[in-house]
DNA sequence: GATTCGATCCTAGCACCGCTAGACAATCGA
DNA sequence: TCGATTGTCTAGCGGTGCTAGGATCGAATC
């Protein structure tokens, strides 16, 4: 049994590595130059090895995606935290949205850009999505405004910093006018 | 002189087939589907053929981008044409906008999610782009609110659009609610 | 303790990618 | 008619994601 324990722990220790050896190297050098090949001889195994742990390079996206997805909400959670007053929290909300991004372009691709496979918006999403999406939400749903759902709310809120967000970071939006975007963005959108 | 005037003449043809080959084979199964050999086949010429017009694959992309961008402020233009009163009109171009993004995923991602080798939001931005914007602006403008920069002003609503019709797009928004977050970021964001 | 047997991993290779060197043919000017 | 130039092609480079099949190694059995 015991060896058995050993191991499966030491297959999900090496799982652990390639997810968190393939996201270095993205945020490293971006998404493309993580190729099987280069991913498989940092970890120091071979290229199959790989697909025995995912489907392939698709899965491993995704499962970057989650482990982005959870540090994301506490990102949030954490600038809202810090924040005083319901409009300070949503602005707040909004900068550690765009930080996250900008600090995380490789993780923030493997999440809202890229195909890691995984399912949105729907009851099978995976939880670390659901949480980061609540995360949003329970700053934002005191601001939605009278009969506006709060959902409703939060997705054109989230789509408007993921717009800023892409944009920018592709430079079809010049970056120095980003905090007064999102000020413009919290003014008009919120209701304070 | 004819016998080259001629040469020019199809050599310009032959460039129009690339890219016109290009866009549809991206509009029929993806960019991932547009690769050197198969538009080379479909153009009939073999592939090096290909980089004696583009520098390379980027550049095929950033071609049909420019076509796009001009497609897409014609639409956007007849959009607003065809409405009554700011509101209208400002309803009129987010559709506009969604529409065409819906309709030419292709061409869209080409514009805005694809590396084009473009210069955006620049003194040397090619004309066709920013024209684009400016069909945006004409619109926008009337809506931005006192003591807000038109510029600015029309930035944050077309990230906010771009943002909607990217996550729509990738099923991270439930496309069933589009026309609600349009009403409401038509409300909120202009100054009506 | 030797032997079987199954799990594990690697080598080698598939078909494809973007891109280019160099051979070849057609056309042009002298 | 001949040389030079232009245009196009074949073939190939180093890379990609992914996989088949063989080698190896360790655990369990006799």
């Amino acid at each position: 049994m015991s060896v058995q324990e050993r191991k499966q722990r030491e297959r999900a220790e090496r799982e652990r590595l390639i997810v968190a050896t393939a996201r270095e190297l993205a945020e490293q050098q971006g998404w493309d130059a993580v190729t099987t090949r280069r991913l498989a001889e940092r970890i120091e195994y071979s290229q199959p090895v790989l697909y025995s742990h995912f489907r392939g390079k698709r899965e491993i996206i995704g499962a970057v995606a989650l482990q982005g997805a959870t540090e994301m909400a506490v990102a949030m959670r954490a600038a809202t935290a810090a924040a005083d007053g319901t409009r300070g929290r949503v602005t707040a909300l909004a900068r550690g949205y765009l930080d996250f991004a900008e600090r995380n372009p490789a993780v923030y691709d493997a999440l809202f850009q890229l195909d890691g496979g995984l399912p949105y918006a729907q009851e099978d999403t995976p939880e670390p999505l659901k949480d980061a999406f609540a995360a949003l939400l329970e700053t934002l749903a005191e601001v939605a405004g009278d009969g506006v759902e709060p959902g409703l709310f939060t997705e054109l809120f989230w789509a408007s910093l993921h717009g800023i967000a892409t944009l920018t970071r592709t430079r079809r939006l010049p970056p120095e006018d980003t905090e007064r975007r999102v000020e413009l963005l919290v003014d008009r959108l919120a209701v304070l």
